[in-house]
DNA sequence: CGCCGAGTTGAACTGAATCAAGAAACGTGG
DNA sequence: CCACGTTTCTTGATTCAGTTCAACTCGGCG
């Protein structure tokens, strides 16, 4: 029921009008491990995370993956190349733990903001938002050593720190795993 | 007379209407060196580049120039976190080259995506882009060499390539103009 | 002509990657 | 609830890409 609150808080409409929505949205459950999206793919849909957590990910010509991003609770996955250019996907989604999702069709953000001036303008602050976060972590990429971006991470997703296993935020960092491991065993040592 | 064209090619609007609305924004010139958004700002408007050349950057802690985006002609920039959260800019913006901009204020593009159903998916689009194109730089950053970087941005952009000083070019890839110099002169050397 | 900023080159250094081996933690089935 | 196998994390030794600092070259511009 989260994505019924998100929406309530969100915008103008009415609970009618939402409970309509909803009926054409799909609520799914993937287990721990499973893939919601494969490279190639062209998704007909985005992904609202109502519980559970998602990865979205590369794998390059090494067979290395490279994490983009983690999707907690109330956040929003989607294959842009596909929902906008049709194009097909060059990221893998998958569930990091049993995670419940709302499929929503492309059209229907897109719609909802045709109607309803209030959505319009959340959902360009959703994606101003997200172009921020972007920005900033290229950013951070550009002049922060792995520490600080460990440290980074961990003031920004202190709840996911925890929820992954650490080779996965060595992936998102753009780090190896065992430098990962070094820089925490160097920061728990600074604190004694 | 680019802004026209550009809207021209983009909307269902009317010559009429178009050139009404070109009225509502200003023309303004920029000498090289000079800056259009210092940070700490809180710029009132978008600009599109008409001719010439900007980059948007930070400056870090030790003094550190890093180079966000390159904007030549055709290219919005804009401060979202000052347009969308009222905060005050992370960012300058100066002008390579001489440079004529399009003043575009923040409520303008917004105001058309409501208007003209067109316009809003147009935008979307252009937002949408924008965002995959930060994320193929963040997966980039993460997996590929220094080398690697550089010959993607002379494929990404010939033009900027010779338009900026190389240090520039080290900036926006996040590695020092020493390590440029010498990737450049491999590169030549293998060729022969 | 002489200066000045941009680029180059060299040598020493360093943060992080890699490879390899072992320790811990985890969960799955008996 | 224990035992086993798997995955995850740690640790060490070595290598390497890229940084730093400093000196030098080059091309343009006043």
């Amino acid at each position: 029921m989260q994505f019924q609150q998100f929406l309530t808080q969100n915008t103008q409409f009415s609970d009618d009008e939402i409970t309509k929505m909803l009926s054409l949205c799909m609520e799914k459950e993937f287990k721990k491990g499973s893939l919601l999206v494969r490279e190639g793919d062209k998704p007909l849909f985005s992904f609202f995370v109502e519980k559970g957590l998602l990865k979205q990910y590369t794998i390059d010509a090494k067979g290395k993956e490279h994490i983009l991003l983690f999707a907690p609770e109330n956040w929003f996955v989607s294959i842009r190349e596909s929902e906008f250019f049709n194009l097909p996907s060059s990221y893998f989604i998958e569930a990091i733990e049993d995670t419940v999702v709302y499929l929503i069709k492309h059209q229907f953000l897109f719609e909802l903001s045709l109607k309803e001036e209030s959505f319009l303008r959340f959902n360009d602050r959703l994606l101003h938002n997200h172009i921020l976060h972007l920005q900033k972590r290229i950013t951070f990429m550009q002049s922060a050593s792995a520490e600080d971006r460990y440290i980074e991470f961990i003031n920004l997703y202190p709840d996911i720190t925890y929820r992954v296993p650490q080779s996965m935020i060595a992936s998102y960092l753009g780090i190896a795993p065992e430098s990962l491991s070094r820089i925490r065993k160097e920061l728990s040592d600074k604190k004694e």
